[in-house]
DNA sequence: CATGATATCTGACTTTAGTCAGAGATCGTG
DNA sequence: CACGATCTCTGACTAAAGTCAGATATCATG
């Protein structure tokens, strides 16, 4: 009654039969799902012909007629691209953003009719943050990003709101080496952001710094997302990066309070030394080199 | 990027493609997937074609064709059924039963492979278990069972466990007065199960005394199925049953430890009444007039 | 035992999805 | 500017899924 495997298929059958209602709810509106799904790619942004066919696993006849039968419903236009005429590009037609905007408003009512015969709202998307993260866990991207981007900002005032939880006695930003931007920005650093399908899941930065190392700062990976060595990777990649701008010590601070942190710097290669700044937050530090 | 129907739609998406993936592999054994559906549904113990054919929202003569194409394939037998000659049964053949469990193997390799890329797959396990009770709220069909059947007994272990986690000195159930079992069994009382999808979800007793009213015991709901007032549509069940049966007067013991249940039944018209018993256990006292 | 209801099956369709080969336009490169 | 590579499109298919109108057998009921 309890094996997991049965839980996992339990799950499976319980989701099918939700998406499965949501494929008919789409084909309320009289068009095959081939044609609509095109027509949600292009109404979210993708406009490639040929990014759309690989995004939907679609062969290039079948995309070309379902592109055509859009046309000809009015709902969106195709051009040749200005740098490469062999190419195409789909926008939406303003009927193509009405229907569009219908589908959207049908997948929003599914989204919300769940979340509202729930009255612990959080926990259920907790829970589903934390299911989308396993199942997509080998789609998430490690992204070099400006540490002033929007996703960058949302990961860092997450990872504080943590620090803040739990640290005995709080975390004040102000009063922690905040790291200027430009220490993470390419040469002197980078900024990593994981993403899965949209949502920043997971952080790291590599500040440089004048005193011959890096340092390692803003680990950070999503409650939901834990559990799948994302941690590790976010350090693999930023010991590659480092590597790539030719730094060859890396150091880091972090504090006794998150004890997972401190066994994956152990397990990877790190070593402890002495504290070798002031910051009032960390009392443990480590060092690696590359 | 925190919106609750787009976290809702992401979980969409992630679980879509994971869904695809294994129709996918269903494919590879040379079948399509309707006619595999249809072995899988025989498989799994339905054997009444009208019944088959209904779970699976299939047109009745869609059916007829893929039973044909699974019988000539030599993996399922039909015959009338004997106490009504226009209905069908199928079953499985000595070659189906294999077949069967191949794509079990698959189904459960899929499950297992989603378990052993995850560090902790409890917590994944628990968050599957909650979004699908979620999903399948208004599925969950409440049996009257025997209190000493496998899936009650399921229930009463799963509800001692948590009395022990929450009770500040634990739980022993040698201490309390564990009501007979024949008390909750019809005509003195009832034992009413939760069913999500084959698991129990969730239970509740109501047992018979000689002293002019009867007892609720024993409500448990699955945490992952919190938040879906469950706990009321068992109560629900219980008192109506209690009508059935000529009960007019219910009672309940219950602990402040258990805040969520006081407030329960506060909030279904049960008023706190003195101690009406000497269990050591409880600290709350409830009754309500039918 | 006639009659209407029910369950399954068959034949004759349509629609959707997908495959494949080749045509035509365009691109990058030597 | 010739040539191979790339991208899209068209025509000609097949397979799968689904629909619908009877035909047939059986059942429950008066």
């Amino acid at each position: 009654m309890l094996d997991p495997v049965a839980r996992v298929r339990r799950f499976n059958r319980a989701v099918t039969s939700a998406v499965g209602a949501l494929d008919t709810s789409f084909l309320g509106r009289g068009r095959p799902l081939g044609a609509a799904r095109v027509l949600n790619a292009i109404g979210h942004g993708r406009s490639d012909v040929a990014e759309i066919r690989d995004y939907l696993g679609l062969d290039s006849g079948l995309m070309s007629r379902l592109l055509r039968s859009l046309e000809d419903e009015g709902l969106i236009e195709t051009a040749a691209r200005e740098d490469d005429a062999r190419r195409r590009m789909a926008k939406l037609t303003r009927a193509g953003r009405r229907e569009f905007a219908a589908y959207e408003a049908l997948s929003n009512a599914q989204a919300d009719g769940i979340l509202a015969q729930h009255s612990q709202a959080e926990v259920l998307l907790a829970a589903m943050d934390l299911v989308a993260s396993a199942l997509t866990r080998e789609r998430v991207a490690l992204d070099e990003m400006d540490p002033r981007s929007e996703q960058a900002r949302y990961c860092l005032g997450e990872y504080y709101a943590e620090l803040g939880r739990r640290f005995k006695h709080g975390f004040d930003v102000s009063l922690s080496r905040d790291p200027d931007a430009n220490d993470m920005r390419r040469p002197r650093g980078s900024f990593i952001v994981a993403i899965s399908d949209t949502l920043p899941i997971g952080c790291v930065g590599l500040k440089g710094t004048d005193h011959g190392y890096a340092e390692i700062k803003r680990l950070w990976v999503a409650p939901g997302a834990r559990g799948l060595r994302l941690g590790r990777r976010l350090m693999d990649a930023a010991e590659s990066t480092a590597r790539e701008l030719g730094i060859t010590l890396l150091r880091l601070d972090t504090n006794s309070a998150l004890p997972e942190a401190g066994q994956l710097y152990r397990s990877t290669g790190w070593r402890e030394i002495p504290r070798f700044n002031d910051d009032p937050y960390p009392d443990l530090f480590f060092e690696k080199r590359l």
